[in-house]
DNA sequence: TCTGGGGTCCTAGGACCC
DNA sequence: TCTGGGGTCCTAGGACCC
């Protein structure tokens, strides 16, 4: 059967996380700033029309701000994480097959609605379902294609008299909204791709469908080809219910205060190197390659730069937090420069296995192992007890990394004492 | 003053082997 | 001056995504 495929994305998600428990906050201009309180990640459609971008820093939209008294939220990941994990189990429910694509989408096989009004009816019936259920408005897309069902959303969201729902399974439709959509807003066409593009005079999705497929090959790549095969209606991408073990893991933060002494960047990045550990062990992986990286702002023209990262090999397997912190400190040392002033750092592993998959090496102490998975475990059961926190000597917990969150909101659903009251 | 974080995939080029 | 051919594996960097 020919999969059909719905794509379901929740409207500025970050902004009607918020106003589930803010409901006066409807119809009002609201964004929501990333980490640190650096740049817009989330707009309501209000403050979208007064001229806020997307990504823009927050200093550069000040302005905008004060003057339309829009509301400003940091981002609240505890919140959103809780709310998409209840999306997607209503989800889960209206559709056999699905792929969590994103915090805020969800791809699902409709292959067994064919009638056309059928696969209509059952997109509005997505719409209703999650508003009712939890209470976040969202819109869907149909198509043949992956690609294709991102550009039906991309038509929901944009033209409200499609009423959040497009349904582009007839090829006459695809056309149409092809031919009035700019190449930029294809999925996997980004920024730099859409110059090279415009530079050759395509400028509408219909035109880039047009090109050769060769074309396409020689002067950008094999995803290029990939993306116009599916445009026109021709599936390569797959439906992945199964998520892969992660290839990599990153822990990384820019710092609202600069750091300039060696001590305090160093348990900053041991804390980092103990994040990473620990979601190394939720995953039930290993790692063999430590990766650390701190650099200077980028944008600030008047200081010095600095930019620099290392990387080591573990000598076995691990995810011993132990052995990890202690190879992070070492490579630290290695690039760390007196007197610059650091903006940001970083600890990636890489190289990671399952544990049950493990090959033990030939010098491995099965014993040792034992102790240190036992003593790992009781770490995490402790600091996911909700009751107190036990860290390494050198890491600085609870210090949130100098970062700015001057517009919090309570974690209204994942802490007690944060549970909205009704008066 | 103030510019996110966490990922994936692809490609080119170097190292190395026979 | 001429300086193999073919293969694999690894890594760094670019582009893209949300």
């Amino acid at each position: 059967m020919k999969p059909v495929y719905a794509l379901v994305d929740c409207n500025n998600f970050y902004v009607s996380c918020e106003r589930l428990f803010k409901p006066q906050l409807k119809k009002r201009p609201v964004i929501v700033l990333s980490n640190n309180d650096g740049c817009v990640v989330s707009r309501s459609q209000e403050a979208k029309a007064l001229g806020v971008s997307m990504a823009a820093p927050l200093f550069k939209v000040r302005d905008l701000v004060e003057r339309h008294q829009i509301e400003v939220f940091s981002s609240n990941y505890a919140l959103y994480a809780d709310i998409s994990a209840r999306v997607m189990h209503t989800l889960e429910e209206l559709s056999p097959e699905m792929e969590i694509y994103s915090i805020d989408e969800a791809f699902l096989n409709l292959a067994g609605f064919n009638s056309k009004d059928g696969l209509h009816q059952h997109g509005q019936h997505i719409c209703h379902t999650l508003y009712q259920h939890v209470g976040v408005p969202v819109c869907v897309g149909i198509a043949p294609t992956k690609t294709l069902a991102k550009l039906a959303n991309y038509g929901a969201k944009h033209y409200p008299a499609t009423g959040g729902v497009v349904d582009l399974m007839d090829q006459r439709r695809q056309k149409k909204l092809l031919h009035i959509t700019p190449v930029g807003e294809i999925w996997g066409v980004g920024r730099r791709s859409t110059l090279q593009l415009q530079n050759m005079g395509i400028n509408t999705a219909l035109q880039l469908v047009q090109m050769p497929l060769q074309t396409a090959r020689r002067r950008f790549s094999i995803v290029m080809e990939r993306t116009i095969r599916e445009l026109n209606g021709e599936p390569c991408i797959e439906l992945d219910n199964q998520p892969a073990a992660k290839q990599q893991i990153l822990c990384s933060r820019s710092f609202g205060q600069k750091i300039t002494d060696y001590d305090q960047l160093r348990e900053t990045v041991c804390e980092f190197a103990a994040r990473a550990a620990e979601k190394l062990r939720q995953g039930q992986q290993m790692t063999q390659m430590v990766n650390v990286s701190i650099r200077t702002s980028p944008f600030d023209a008047h200081e010095p730069c600095y930019a620099n990262s290392a990387t080591a090999k573990l000598s076995t397997y691990s995810n011993d937090s132990r052995e990890i912190v202690a190879l992070a400190t070492q490579l630290l040392k290695s690039i760390w420069k007196e007197d610059y002033r650091y903006a940001k750092a970083g600890v990636m592993l890489g190289d990671l296995c399952l544990e049950d998959r493990l090959q033990p090496g030939l010098f491995d102490d099965p014993q040792q192992r034992a102790h240190s998975r036992q003593l790992m475990q009781a770490i995490d059961q402790i600091n996911h007890s909700g009751r107190g926190k036990v860290w390494l000597g050198g890491q600085r917990p609870q210090q949130d990394w100098f970062m700015n969150r001057a517009h919090l909101s309570p974690a209204y659903t994942t802490r007690w004492e944060d549970l909205p009251q009704v008066f």
